[in-house]
DNA sequence: AGGGTTATTATGTGCAGACATAATATCCCA
DNA sequence: TGGGATATTATGTCTGCACATAATAACCCT
């Protein structure tokens, strides 16, 4: 749990405490790395190591020559892990099934095409899934490829492997969008998550891009109940 | 936008470049440091620094020995930044406005008491309070404070800051949890936040610790149309 | 006093070398 | 052949040094 004295985690773990005991109060100036090096008898390189780790975490601000102080509202960021839902139903024991219930190249409605910056009449693949776990549904997902980006999907097994999974080994991307929402179950999506027409469903939106190209736009539904849990 | 040529960012770039053009695969081993510093012609530290911060991004793993091989499921994580509400409401444009509607010292319900880990009788102070954004319901917050760990908050001025607020600035806390679901507003939430009962909402449940002691426990629910957007 | 140039300073980062650590591979002996 | 001691190897990190960079402070000249 401790840290081996002098490793720039220890360092890092002091520092910590003093601005967690008030020694350090937000906002306030911090004494500079030579200084602080000397005084905790490591080179400065392991001190800025340490710092620079705060630094990241939002717990102080740096700036050349201003120096490093203790940041004023200190936000707090709180990373959310995105597995493939395969992996996140079969991490919770139970079963995993997939099933395609459309895959047609209908033209996409205007949020998607604006979305995905694309014009109108831009030739995507639609695919609308149903994921399961142990049988019963766990999220609805409705998504929208751009064939032009990512060709070969077209001619991948979809029946076998859920497209979420084959665009995340297939289709790597640079960047994205995520969202989450609730939104009320219309009388289709009840249907098909076995649940009351107007119950609260988190609902999560996603694009991403490879480079400036558009790869995909996903819009999950998740059946009731459900909860995206993370770490602060 | 292009890092200096022989900068450990540059090395990262060029490291996910050839990881996104499957010059290095998803499973496949990469060189060592020693033999990637040579051929960059850079020092070992740099390109350790370079592979570090990959790993850190979930692109690569590492291990002793084992060598830095390139991950076979890259988890995509998402980083929510949580900002005081106040900060969110201004940040939008718009008047932000806290109204406390009740505060008492009622025993709490057993989720609130389980969750922070607390007897069932331990005296905890009960906040409820509406945010509101240029007049109109944000969010709906409900929260219990576990008073023996934050004694101040009992005299705190809690109708001119928010708990949240004062929280913040007063009771640092080391970790937490953070969930969020879809709930369907009751009539007397409908109340509060002007919206129809059994409207989609976002609940938000956080629980904050300040090492072994729990800090707070917070429900936070918003107004529909409300949406958690975050960068992947 | 004002405004632009110059000096100062704290952080950012690179390098070479060294040792620590963890995980694996190998060897040796019963 | 099995299993434990030992060697090997790749990453982890510290040190001391150097220089780069950005932001501020100081200065100077008009």
């Amino acid at each position: 749990m401790t840290a081996r004295p002098g490793s720039w985690q220890a360092i890092e773990a002091e520092v910590l405490r003093r601005i967690h005991a008030r020694d350090w109060p937000p906002g306030s100036a911090i004494p500079n790395e030579a200084d602080l090096a000397q005084s905790f008898g490591v080179a400065r390189a392991t001190v800025n190591r340490a710092l620079q780790s705060l630094a990241e975490a939002g717990i102080l601000d740096r700036r050349r020559k201003a120096g490093t102080r203790v940041a004023l509202h200190p936000v707090r960021r709180a990373t959310l892990r995105i597995p493939i839902l395969r992996h996140e139903v079969e991490a919770a024991g139970q079963p995993y099934a997939c099933r395609l219930l459309a895959r047609d190249e209908a033209p996409a409605p205007e949020v998607v095409t604006q979305a995905l910056r694309l014009p109108s009449d831009a030739p995507l693949l639609h695919l609308r899934a149903l994921h399961l776990a142990g049988g019963a549904p766990h999220a609805l997902e409705e998504r929208w490829v751009n064939a032009a980006a990512v060709p070969a999907i077209l001619s991948a097994p979809l029946d076998t492997i859920s497209a979420n999974e084959w665009l995340v080994a297939n289709a790597p991307f640079t960047s994205g969008d995520f969202s989450i929402a609730a939104a009320n179950a219309t009388t289709d999506e009840a249907a098909a998550l076995a649940c009351q027409p107007g119950a609260a469903l988190v609902e999560v939106l996603r694009t991403t891009w490879d480079g400036a190209r558009p790869i995909t736009w996903v819009r999950l539904l998740h059946a009731p109940g459900y909860r995206m849990r993370m770490a602060l």
